[in-house]
DNA sequence: GTTGAGCGTT
């Protein structure tokens, strides 16, 4: 008895064999046993086109004059009004799930100032093809310590994502950048953590689930921390359930952006308070928010810690006001105001000055 | 000519 390949979709993961009868038809309860409330078969011919089987009573024949054939894999067929319950579902899936897994620029983060394009796509073509490897550089052409780095291969994205690399001599961050969808669907919020759990315990327990490619715990301690996972459904999976890590209870929730004024597209300090390299941290703090924890957030917030609180934002504010005192002086001739190339091409240059920060920061801090 | 947390071109 002959068997033809029969699948929902192009490109399955796997494929069910359906008996030919030996008339060489075959009976469509037969495929409707597979699957329910299918009404064809069809072939692909070509980039586009699709070529339907012939349909006589409830016997299929092959598409055209042609013969069935073993080797190819035919798709399923659903009448259109009346799709299959859960067909959207499916296809939706496999598509998401194909947008997900498409390749991305990853950021490449701590490249040392004189590595060069080649080195870098040297270092990580061990991983699988490079198909784009390049170092921002200044207006003097100088290495801005980032670059971006494409694999053609998902999956070296995946095993080169997540890890530290030791690149001509300096440790690297590689991570999707936040130009990329959103982080949130891929972060889960985990609550209920106790002091002794630190980022490892975090990232040995959660990496069972899939690869792990950030671990963040604020600090000071708030009892909360967050994992981002290199695939959504890992995390979205995981939201709403209980685990025991070291015998403590924590609870996966996700990772909702809580109301903050820099959530707002059209703000117009959005921008400028994102290029705020050293808030981000704490701004994701922020924004990060449990889902349904808002209450042990505020709790864990209240007068003793929240002065804390403060002295952490302050601390921040001071290490900026450092940076800048210490850096504006040593700037050379060429980095003066005077020159507005130049000053758009400053490092610091989001920075601003302190009525501008200390602006910003009655945003965060009505 | 310095530096070491970050986020690119339109």
């Amino acid at each position: 008895m002959m068997f033809v390949k029969v699948a929902e979709y192009e490109a399955p993961e796997e494929t069910i064999e359906i008996p030919v009868e030996s008339q060489g038809y075959i009976i469509m309860s037969t495929l409707t046993a597979q699957f329910p409330g299918a009404c064809g078969l069809k072939l692909k011919t070509g980039q586009t086109s699709w070529r339907g089987v012939r349909l006589v009573e409830d016997k299929i024949y092959p598409p055209g004059d042609d013969q069935w054939d073993n080797k190819t894999t035919y798709i399923v067929t659903y009448p259109k009004d009346s799709k299959r319950k859960g067909e959207d579902l499916d296809i939706n899936s496999a598509k998401t799930r194909k947008i997900e897994r498409k390749c991305v620029d990853l950021i490449v983060l701590g490249i040392p100032w004189k590595s060069t394009e080649e080195v870098v796509r040297q270092y990580f073509e061990q991983y699988g093809e490079v198909v784009l490897c390049e170092i921002k550089r200044d207006f003097a052409n100088n290495s801005k310590g980032f670059g971006f780095v494409r694999f053609k291969d998902y999956n070296d994205q995946c095993s080169v994502l997540g890890k530290k690399h030791f690149i001509d001599g300096r440790w690297c961050d590689v991570k999707i950048p936040n130009s990329q969808e959103p982080e949130i669907c891929r972060k889960i919020f985990v609550g209920r953590l106790s002091e002794n759990l630190n980022t490892a315990d975090l990232q040995d327990y959660f990496c069972q689930y899939g690869q792990v490619i950030d671990v963040y715990i604020p600090k000071p301690f708030r009892a909360f921390g967050f994992v981002t996972f290199v695939e959504a459904d890992v995390a979205q999976g995981l939201c709403g359930e209980s685990h025991i890590i070291k015998g403590v209870s924590v609870h996966v929730s996700r990772a909702d952006p809580k109301d903050d004024p820099t959530m707002c597209s059209s703000s117009k300090y959005s921008q400028s308070v994102h290029n705020f390299s050293q808030f981000s941290r704490e701004l994701d703090n922020r924004k990060f928010t449990p889902h349904q924890h808002s209450q042990s957030f505020q709790q864990i917030s209240t007068p003793h810690k929240g002065t804390k609180n403060r002295k952490f934002d302050q601390n921040n504010f001071d290490s900026y006001d450092r940076r800048n005192d210490i850096r504006s002086p040593s700037m050379p001739a060429n980095f003066s105001n005077h020159n507005n190339t130049a000053v758009n091409n400053l490092p610091s240059k989001n920075f601003g000055n302190k009525d501008q920060i200390a602006a910003m920061m009655n945003m965060f801090n009505p």
